[in-house]
This record gives C-alpha cells, structure tokens and sequence, in this order.
DNA sequence: CAAGTCGAAATTTTT
DNA sequence: TTTCGACTTG
C-alpha cells in the first residue's frame, strides 16, 4: 500500500512517525494529534513488516486502547488484532496469569479492587488493635500503595530507617507491620491488588531472567502513551522490557500530568533522557483541536506553575467566542443555569447534545446537574461514579464467582459466606479465621473442614456452603463462563432471594443481575475470545472501568457528564467546567502544598483543553453538602485566567455577591437568570442560614447561659438555660431564625461569639 | 449468637 | 444523602 506520511501529517508528527528504531520521546501538548501519530507510528512499523505479535503498546485507558486498535486497523487491516495493546495492568495481569506459578501464586488469582482493599485493612486494624483515629484505612493503602509504587518490599519497608522514621513522627509507628500483615493476607488469599499487578511483574522480571527475556524478545517495539501519568514501577517495567532492542518510545504531556496521587511521577521523563543518551526527542505544538481563545486562556492558566517543560502550544484555527463565566447562588441554580444553556445552544446552533459535555472535579457534583438536566428533557450519561461491577447485589454474584474459581479469596468469603442468610454469624466468623491464624491455614482449607474446628452445631452450615462451593468449582471447570455463572446465581440462593424482594430497588438490584449474566454470555459468545472460562471472565471485569462499560451501551444523543480525571484523553465542541469554587476545584486537600496545587492547576488546564469551540465556566456561591448548605467562594483558577478571553456580556442583575462590587479582577461578575424554567424559589435561600465556610466549632465546655452562639444548621441564637444530667450537659437555646432547641454540648456545633 | 434498628461519620481524583 | 458500625433485642 504505502501510506504517504507527509501529506497525512505535519512535518513534526511525519517525523515521529518515521523514526522507527531506538528510542524515542514524543512532547504532545493537548491536542496536537497525538493519537493520530501513534496510530500512523504503529502502522508505519507494520507497513516495515514488523510482526504485529512484536509490538507491544500501553495506554492509560482500556478505553484509548480500544479506540486506537480501531483506528489502526482502519488504516492496515485486521493484523491490527494482533497487536499486543491495553493498559499496563491488563496487559501484565495476563501475563501474571501465564507465569503465576513461578511467583507462588494460583494462575487463578483474585485481583482485589480498592475496596477490598480497604476492608483488609480494616480487618487488619482491628486484629492489631490499633487505634483508629491515628490509622484510617484510606491513609494506610495509599501509604502501602506508595510503597509499592516505588518497589519498596516488606523487607525493605520494615528495615529503612528513614523509613521508620517518617512513621513515626507521624505517630504511625505500625505502618510496616500493617503492610507486612496486609502483604500476607493477600497472598495467602491468592489476590492480587492493582499495585501488586505492577509489583508482581517486577518481582517476575527480576527473579526469573529467563521469562523477562522471552518477552524482551516478543516485545521488539514498546510503546507508551501517556507516559507522565507513569509510576515508578511502571517505568521500571517498560525499562526492562526494552532494555534488549531499545526501540522504545514514549509520548507524554508534562503539563497534563494528573495521577500524581497515585505515584505517577514526572521524573519519569527526566529519567527517561538519562537512560537513553541516544534519544530522539519530537515536539508536538500545534492544537488542532481548540479555538485560539481556548488555547490561549489555557497557556495563561498554566503559565502559572513553576514545574514544567518549555513548551509552546498554539492554534491556528479561529479566534472562536470568549470563555463565558456564570455565577450562580447554589449548586441547584448552577446546573439550571448549565442545562439551560446547553439547551438553547442546541437549538440555536443545530447541534446534537453528543456535542456537550460537564465537567467536575468530584463526582458528587452530578447530582445537582442530572436534576436540572432532566427537568430540560436533555439526555444524559455519566461516565464513572458508582460503576455497575461496585453495586451491591453484583458484587455479590462475582464474590460467589471469585470463591468459585478461588476458594481462598478471603474477602469474596466474607461477602457471601452469610448471604444469603445461613445463620453464620460474625462470632462463628471470627473463629474460623482465628483458627486459620493458629494453625496456618488458608481460611478455605478451615471452612472446608469446618466440622473439624467447630462444635458440629455451629459447624453444619459451613460445611453445607463449603461443599455448594466445592460443587461450583466442578461446574466452572466442565462449562463455560456463562452456564457456570447461571447455575450459581440459581443455586446460591441470590436469585430466590432478589426475586421475592418487590420493591422497586429490589426489582433493580433483579435486572442487575439479569444485566450481568447477559454481559457474562456476550463474553462468552464473542467469537475472538479464546478463553471462555470463569477465570478468564473475572481477570477481564477487574481491570474493566465504567466509561469502558458505558461506551458499548451508547443510545441517542446525551450529554456526557464526568470528572475531569476521566475527560483525560476526549474532546468535545461544547465543555462546560462546573463548580470552580475554593476548597472544590482547587480541592482542599491540595491546597496545602505547590506542588499538589501545580497538579489542580494541570487539571484545569486539561480541563479547558477538552473544548473544541467554546468553554463555559460556572461556580456557585453557596453548596448543598452532607445535606446543609455551606457558602463558597470563586476559586482562584478563575483570576489566573487572562481577562482577554473571558466574555461577561450576561453582566445582568445586581445578585448578591458576598465578595462585593470591584473585587472580582473582571471588573464587575454577572448574573444570569433562568427564562426557560422560572425563577428559584427565594424563599428558601433568602431565610435559610448559610453556615460560612470557614465555620470552625468553638469549646463549648465553659459555655454560660445569655452567651450569643452559632449553630451551622440553625444559625445565630442566645443560651437561656444549662442542665448538667449524668456528666452531660445540654443547652437550651433560642434561636433567631428557628426558635427554641435542645441540644447536647458534647455532640452540637457550635460557635461562641 | 444473629438479625434488625438506630445513629453518626463521611466525599478527591482511578487502574 | 448514603453508608457503615454499634447497640439492642429476640
């Protein structure tokens, strides 16, 4: 065929495209065809007749990786199945898979998502007795996750003293010990975490040279996308892989580098050029993507962090309308203000809601915009959130799944061993797993044996579920995914059990499972799987996220809604930023230090780079949260803005602006207000009290009667009277607004004036 | 000893 | 608003 690569590209993408050997690193900025050279790159290197068994490409996404297969095999053909592509953990949980013996793991492990991750460490807390205001579950797994993100061993955790240290100034002294238990447990259960799919492969490569080799000579050509959002270990492995043929190349954005919470690590690229003096280095300026205002307001947004490449990122496509901002006075009015917007620009431009899409910094902000979405009749979908494979009742069906194909899978026992009820409690529980502990056993060789640890009446019903466990196994081994799947959701119980359930949750939580078993024989029905097994089926759904999921279902046209994080990587016409408020977006655990505000800043800039033709930014000043309303303010994102691209013709109506007139440094913030939908009802947001967002609870253990206080749900109000009963004290209150209350001292907030 | 009731805490982002 | 855990009851 002989594609011609100069008159497809530009001359600096051409030149990435072209050079084929060594190693070599691609500078994309946003937009600047990045996909595109990647996928001329890999079907250059097949046009050269490279073995598309040789190459081997890694994207951030399972998504991107799909997406990108299609597009090469536009352009070559049908080889293009048989490139190796996906995700760093799919690709090396299917190589785990393969060589799992040789690390002392099941070919069948379990891979453990966050929560039951979460859950261990719980369990493990509580074992260890620690108190668990000093270790939350959240902080002790990233701390291990770090860990292994750097291939810090347990060995190697409980040894260094700079280590130990840190712990212990921060008065964590039991972190090793945790990760040490937590280490153990996962492989004594066969599982695996989402680090450990990275660790592992390290573990696999170092200690086996002659397996790392075999894949040195598969993978003649290694390609990274996205290679800023890379870890440590990550880096670690597409470095091992490579080491033999050096023809590695990477393509990464420093300025959108937003997993920095999850290890990734710029360094990366620094790395990169010491490794491989010989590097060729192509830079990758020209959006085509964006209008010149949105790339123009996006560089002065970024110019205002220290860390990052030089780089010069320009448009030569129209000028396009200003960035508009709409200030609205609660997150309700905000998504009114935001659907109605997407409706008349629909209309007036004759686009399809295909063409939109919010954007949010946290996934909760979709609730007030789904409402005011569905009060417009505009169509809809959220990308992430709560996925399909994190509701209960499927979590449920795969515990049972996970048990079935790995009886050891200590979390999916715990989830099902009393579900449906059997009359296992948590007592009888603990005993098995305290039986386990002393005579060093897998909890599933004890409840397998149950009778031989247990008065024999608390004993029946776990060998009775032991032995429907031991049934299931036998059936996932003669049939497929599918039928094995079928019989046990049947003979479990679980259906039985959701069916008599007629309420109207019950009835969803029936057609979930209904969903899942028919995703489960699309699985097993689609003719280029190979591997139709249970096993096989589980590995896949572990590493499956929601927009991956989301896509397959795409019907009509529909907004799409997600956090920023998953926009990573898309485009469309229309994007709209929500809440750019101060302790949102930036968000108030990164405000403390720069370089966690440089990463919310390269989130903004991702953020405004998704437009195509026009951005709209909007922020409310007031924010239902935990069910009462905080009052917020503008977020600073918002003046690092160049003014120049910033459009206020809606300027309307004096709202009422807490920062006051001349603050804001466009000169004066508009207003906007609803003529679709009529107004809010001020009633409520004109009486209701608003509790200010620095609201911090005073000491309230010397509190007198006639004291002025404030209260953040019934705001301003005076002590009449104090009652001490029992060593607890209460007060009665009047309160201006809400009149009198009783409340207890030891459990209200409140703030002495 | 297990099942149901009630109260309190919690939300950053994702493979 | 939801979810998880402690407490109480059967």
């Amino acid at each position: 065929m002989g594609l011609d690569y100069h008159a497809l590209l530009n001359p600096s993408q051409a030149a990435a495209v072209m050079q084929i050997e060594g190693p070599c690193m691609i500078i994309a900025g946003a937009g600047s065809g990045k996909t595109r050279v990647l996928t001329y790159r890999i079907a250059n290197l097949l046009e050269q007749q490279v073995n598309p068994f040789n190459i081997l490409a890694l994207t951030f996404t399972n998504k991107a990786a799909k997406e990108m297969r299609a597009r090469i095999e536009k352009v070559v053909g049908p080889e293009a199945k048989n490139l190796w592509m996906g995700t760093f953990h799919s690709v090396f949980a299917r190589i785990l898979r393969s060589e799992a013996d040789k690390i002392g793991y099941p070919r069948s492990f379990t891979i453990y998502d966050t929560q039951d991750s979460k859950t261990l460490i719980g369990q493990i807390l509580k074992e260890l007795e620690l108190d668990d205001k000093m270790y939350k579950p959240n902080m002790v797994l990233s701390r291990i996750s770090g860990a292994k993100n750097k291939l810090i061993s347990v060995q190697q955790y409980l040894q260094d003293p700079v280590i130990k240290q840190d712990d212990e100034a921060a008065m964590r002294p039991k972190l090793g010990v945790i990760y040490q238990q937590y280490a153990n447990r996962c492989f004594k259960a066969g599982a695996m975490d989402f680090d450990d799919l990275l660790y592992q492969t390290n573990v696999l490569f170092k200690d086996h040279p002659d397996v790392l080799n075999k894949y040195q000579n598969m993978f003649k050509y290694v390609m990274v996308d996205e290679y800023q959002d890379t870890n440590y270990s990550q880096y670690l492995i597409a470095r091992k892989l490579a080491a033999k043929e050096r023809n590695i190349c990477v393509v990464g954005d420093d300025a959108q580098s937003i997993y920095a919470f999850r290890g990734a690590d710029i360094q990366n690229i620094l790395n990169f050029e010491k490794d491989y003096p010989e590097l060729q280095v192509f830079k990758l300026e020209q959006n085509y993507r964006s209008t010149q205002n949105i790339v123009k307001a996006a560089n002065s947004v970024i110019k205002n962090n220290q860390a990052q490449l030089r780089k010069d990122v320009f448009s030569d496509n129209e000028e396009g309308p200003l960035i508009e901002v709409f200030k609205a006075s609660s997150d309700n009015e905000e998504g009114k203000l935001v659907a109605q917007s997407i409706y008349e620009d629909k209309m007036n431009q004759h686009l399809s809601y295909d063409n939109f899409a919010i954007l949010y910094r946290t996934n909760a902000q979709s609730r007030s915009m789904e409402e005011s979405l569905r009060k417009l009749g505009i169509k809809y979908k959220i990308v992430g959130g709560l996925s399909f494979y994190q509701r209960k009742e499927i979590k449920d069906l795969v515990a049972y799944l996970r048990l079935t194909v790995n009886p050891n899978d200590e979390q999916a026992l715990r989830r099902v061993i009393n579900y449906p009820k059997r009359g296992i409690g948590d007592t009888t529980l603990a005993k098995l797993i305290n039986a386990a502990e002393e005579a060093n056993h897998t909890i599933w060789e004890v409840v397998s044996n149950a009778d031989k640890f247990l008065p024999t009446r608390t004993a029946n019903p776990i060998v009775d579920f032991a032995e429907k466990i031991k049934a299931y196994t036998t059936v996932a081994a003669k049939e497929d995914a599918f039928e094995a799947a079928k019989f046990i959701a049947k003979n479990s119980g679980m259906i039985e059990e959701l069916y008599s359930d007629k309420s109207i949750e019950g009835l969803s939580r029936y057609e979930n499972i209904q969903e899942l078993l028919n995703g489960i024989k699309a699985f097993v029905e689609d003719p280029e799987r190979e591997d139709k097994t249970l096993g096989s089926f589980l590995q896949d759904i572990a590493l499956v996220t929601d927009s991956d999921l989301k896509d397959a279902a795409q019907e009509g046209e529909q907004v799409t809604m997600m956090t920023i994080h998953s926009a990573k990587g898309l485009e469309f016409r229309n994007v709209y930023i929500v809440g750019l408020e101060e302790n949102l977006f930036p968000s108030q655990m990164m405000i403390t230090s720069r370089a966690d505000l440089e990463e919310e800043r390269r989130l903004f800039y991702v953020a405004i780079t998704r437009a195509e033709k026009k951005l709209t930014l909007s922020y409310a000043t007031s924010r239902y949260q935990w069910g009462n309303l905080r009052s917020c303010e503008k977020s600073r994102f918002l003046d690092e803005i160049d003014p120049k691209y910033v459009d206020f013709k809606f300027s309307a109506g004096p709202g009422p602006d807490r920062a006051g007139p001349g603050e804001s440094p466009f000169g004066h913030v508009f207003e906007r207000r609803s003529n679709l939908v009529p107004a809010p009802a001020r009633k409520l947001a004109a009486t209701k009290y608003v509790a200010p967002a620095d609201f911090v609870p005073s000491d309230t253990s010397k509190l007198e009667a006639g004291q002025r206080v404030e209260h953040p749900k019934f705001g301003f109000g005076k002590v009449t009277s104090l009652e001490t009963v029992q060593g607890s004290t209460k007060a009665i209150i009047q309160f201006e607004e809400v009149g009198e209350k009783t409340l207890l001292l030891s459990f209200a907030k409140l703030r002495v004036h």
